[in-house]
DNA sequence: TAGTGGTCTAGACCACTCG
DNA sequence: GAGTGGTCTAGACCACTAG
């Protein structure tokens, strides 16, 4: 920690730490559940106060990369657990993780006004201009969801197709044109069966069993930003991690 | 913070705040995205250090509580985001914070040995001798899931189905119990079709979807220590939050 | 008993937001 | 510029685990 990268004006030291300890442990030179250095060990060796080797540490427990245990030391998390980190965009990044290769076919880019319902999971007025986005997902070419966003765009703005086609990721899109600053979001799950224009699009019989997700994203100030519908084929996994049991009451 | 109750002796002052924190937000004295009094002000009124309010707001930020913002302060979360923490023993405490009475029909008690599928997941030799508890899960009555649950017991331990009948929660007797001790949870869910015995239990069609959770409960020192089917009708509603963006490289 | 993580303090300075 | 949260330090003591 002694001479710094360029960049370390602004990555703060526990964020640092953490990436080193992060990459040990993804080049396999840490062990599923080997202990780490003590706090103490690594506040030493890295020139940092213990406080900040805490903060690294937290920082990769919550993230499900190790834990600590009162008394007996910090320990590399198994990999089945290191393995099953959420995040907002997640379609993308699961894929690459489970070692397939994500992939989009877009079906319509079109203005479309609030429904009653949209308007009512974003707090809009009903008939507020939104865009909707609909989109098959695809691994390894194959498909196995879609989704259905809607989302408000900056007044005056616009989105087309071509340029969503070009993008990497939709929500790398719309953070970098306008603004979209996701800081949260929360998703209902439950099972369903597709219809016939579902079925179509996913190459399944019609009347298919398919695992529905609504999330509803919130900015920073957790306003309601985007609403989006999913639909995913029975072989597609959405995989969680529960954290520490938390004391309530 | 002062003078303190008689049990302040093992709860930490943090953990003590935060409740204060989180009571008065259940309480309704402080409404959605409204700001909480700054860090500076909590510290002096708690007679507390400002460290230890910032542990206090951590502590309820990764529960979904609260969130804070860099510059602006610290805010009460949507009830929308406050109402979506998820827990290891989460049918009952879902069940209850959505405003439903949680039961169960106890389906077998019975001992069973690991199949080759349940011992790879638990991590022990295919024969090993484990509890298999099956039960119907009901909201209001009405049969909403079935749970199949696997675990080893103690050697010459054992459990049968009138202990569990009494026992408040399967999860409390076995941690009373036994020293079941969860820690952390993978789930992984998809969707699925009843079968014939599936539909009889739920009191649905045959070939009805069903949302299949499978979960694997890890000890404190992350070894397997339950794996858990659960199937659950389409009303059924799972419920996540996922967290802030982590700027994963 | 030695070593580990957990809690707590008091103070400093930085980075960000907003009027 | 005033106020907020974010980072960092150095040191102290407690609680837990294990040989």
């Amino acid at each position: 920690m002694a001479t710094e990268q360029s960049n370390s004006t602004t990555t703060p030291r526990y964020k640092q730490l953490a990436d080193i300890i992060r990459n040990a442990i993804e080049q396999g030179l840490l062990a599923d559940n080997q202990a780490l250095p003590s706090e103490r060990e690594l506040a030493e060796k890295y020139e940092v106060s213990r406080d900040t080797v805490r903060k690294s540490v937290r920082y990769l427990e919550e993230r499900g990369v190790i834990y600590s245990d009162h008394g007996r030391g910090t320990f590399v998390a198994p990999s089945i657990v290191r393995r099953m980190s959420r995040f907002i965009d997640s379609f993308s990044q699961d894929t690459q993780h489970r070692g397939g290769a994500p992939g989009q076919r877009i079906l319509t880019v079109e203005p479309s006004a609030a429904s009653m319902g949209v308007a009512g999971l974003l707090g809009l007025e009903p008939g507020y201009p939104l865009i909707r986005v609909r989109r098959v997902r695809l691994i390894d070419g194959a498909a196995v969801g879609l989704h259905d966003a809607y989302f408000p765009l900056p007044r005056g703005s616009k989105l087309d197709r071509a340029e969503l086609e070009q993008a990497e990721s939709l929500y790398k899109l719309l953070t970098e044109k306008f603004g979209f600053a996701p800081a949260e979001a929360v998703e209902n799950l439950h099972a369903g069966s597709a219809d016939a224009e579902d079925a179509q699009l996913l190459g399944i019989p019609p009347g298919s069993p398919i695992l529905i997700v609504e999330r509803i994203t919130l900015s920073d100030r957790r306003e309601p930003i985007e609403y989006c519908l999913m639909k995913y084929v029975s072989s597609y996994r959405y995989s969680t991690r529960i954290a520490k049991y938390s004391g309530v009451a």
